[in-house]
RNA sequence: GGUGGGGUGUCUGAGUGGCCGAAAGAGACGGUCUUGAAAACCGUUGUACCUUUGCGGGUACCGUGGGUUCGAAUCCCACCCCCACCGCCA
């Protein structure tokens, strides 16, 4: 959330913003309302200035034992009409919340402006794509002719765009969360958590996946709560209305999680196999740190995601993404695009972003800094990584002219020392 | 699900209609003392919003939302959350 007098003072950096986002947004409706908001509140105000003058009088007089009938009729009439303005406050108030908690954050100076994919820049890229020595086949394929994956069975089970691991393939992907988790917390510091995969609807407003995206969540109807789409939601939630103590920062947790996204009117040929699907597993970073370093703390939280590729020896890139590619709530953002010989794409496997104070503010996150004033934090989060698509490069990537897989090296001890499927 | 207890500032915790933005303690910050530190002592220390060029002035906030009243942390209603015990249960 944008802070409402930024707004008011900075209207044309938030349209400007806004358009670049591809969002629309009335400002103008927002500083008409704000406008008469201020000069409402400075008429309740004062009248309730006389009214706390009076109150104090008729005490003393009481005290005094002196008849302070006169005073209480007057101020019955001033409290009535306190009430109707306070009312009509409210309301505004309210119109003036709908329009703000719906403004998108505003970029970075240093995000490419654009409107879709077409202008996101590629900052660099590692591994090289391999040679065609043979004919890739894609995951689908493989996965069904190894019974590692099984869509079909999913499908009579849940539905379309679920997905079933059996066997060496279930094992395959629990030992690629393994081996995140065990980099993230043992070389790059973070802290494990385990939240709880069901929040409730403030958590989802806190990090911003509402308002907006309500029909993208999956929602419990008999307790209004929400399964999440990544755990970002849980673990930013963690230190929701809290003041951190400023040496607690940076923060640093990661967590495993499956996520549920309902992927409302995004079916298509692009999403065949694993490559969108309504439960998924993975491993995010998330980060909560002092405003002045939160631009390094992305850098870092890219090259952590970043490493977890270059241990599997896949080959990537990282892209900034431009504006109209940015979410919602993000100022700045880095994909990590996996590549998949398979399918013959490169595959979004990890998001980096920083949201500055946007969720901060959305959700009351702050620390309190040596001068003792309190301030909101910064929070970052990234994927690190995306199970099902890491999956897929990974079923690509090493698969062999006999269709069978061989096991990344740095996952062969968390196979149970098995050095290939199939 | 049932019964009981409870939600107050950064934290602990007092406060049952006006003199309460809120005692006391802790913490933090500044100072005195000290070679330095600790201890002791003194002082400062909530947030948001409106207004003002500035000094300043004002309003609101004691879980949330309503209500009663001239006036609510305090009384009434509803809801949420936490704790304990009982029931049920992986």
């Amino acid at each position: 959330m944008l802070d409402q007098r930024f707004v008011r003072q900075n209207p044309e950096a938030v349209r400007q913003a806004a358009a670049n986002k591809n969002e629309r947004v009335d400002v103008d409706r927002f500083l008409d309302l704000d406008e008469r908001r201020r000069e409402l509140l400075q008429t309740v105000e004062s009248l309730k200035q006389r009214r706390n003058t009076v109150s104090d009088e008729i005490a003393r007089m009481k005290r005094d034992g002196e008849d302070a009938s006169e005073r209480i009729a007057e101020m019955r009439e001033v409290s009535t009409r306190i009430k109707g303005i306070d009312a009509d406050l409210a309301g505004l108030q309210d119109s003036l919340q709908a329009i703000l908690e719906r403004l998108p954050n505003i970029p970075h100076p240093t995000v490419p402006v654009g409107a879709d994919e077409s202008a996101n820049v590629e900052v660099r890229h590692w591994g090289d794509t391999p040679e065609v020595e043979f004919e890739r086949k894609a995951h689908w394929d493989i996965g069904e002719a190894l019974d590692i994956i099984d869509f079909q069975r999913a499908g009579k089970i849940s539905g379309s765009h679920f997905v079933l691991f059996k066997g060496e393939g279930a094992r395959l992907q629990r030992a690629l969360i393994q081996f995140m988790l065990d980099l993230h917390i043992r070389k790059h510091g973070y802290t494990e958590i385990i939240p709880p995969y069901i929040v409730n609807r403030q958590s989802m407003f806190g990090t911003g996946q509402l308002p907006k995206m309500e029909e993208d969540m999956y929602r419990t109807d008999m307790d209004d709560l929400f399964l999440i789409p990544t755990a970002e939601v849980p673990v930013t939630n963690m230190h929701r209305d809290e003041i951190l103590p400023e040496d607690d920062l940076p923060i640093r947790y990661t967590a495993y999680s499956p996520c549920f996204r309902r992927e409302a009117g995004s079916y298509g040929r692009e999403t065949r196999g694993l490559i969108r699907v309504h439960q998924f597993d993975k491993v995010e970073m998330v980060k909560f740190v002092r405003p002045e370093t939160s631009y390094d703390e992305l850098e870092t939280l890219v090259n952590d995601a970043e490493e977890v590729l270059q241990l599997l020896n896949i080959p990537y890139r990282v892209v900034a993404l431009c504006t109209g590619e940015l979410s919602f709530a993000a100022a700045k953002c880095y994909d990590l695009e996996a590549w998949a010989p398979g399918v013959n794409r490169w595959l979004e496997v990890s998001s980096c972003s920083n949201f500055e104070d946007f969720q901060a503010r959305r959700s009351g996150i702050r620390y309190r800094d040596k001068a003792g004033k309190s301030r909101f934090v910064h929070t970052l989060n990234g994927s690190g990584m995306g199970m099902a698509r890491t999956l897929i490069a990974v079923i690509e990537h090493y698969q062999t002219v006999r269709g069978s897989i061989r096991i990344p090296e740095v996952l062969v001890p968390y196979m149970g020392g098995l050095k290939e499927i199939g």
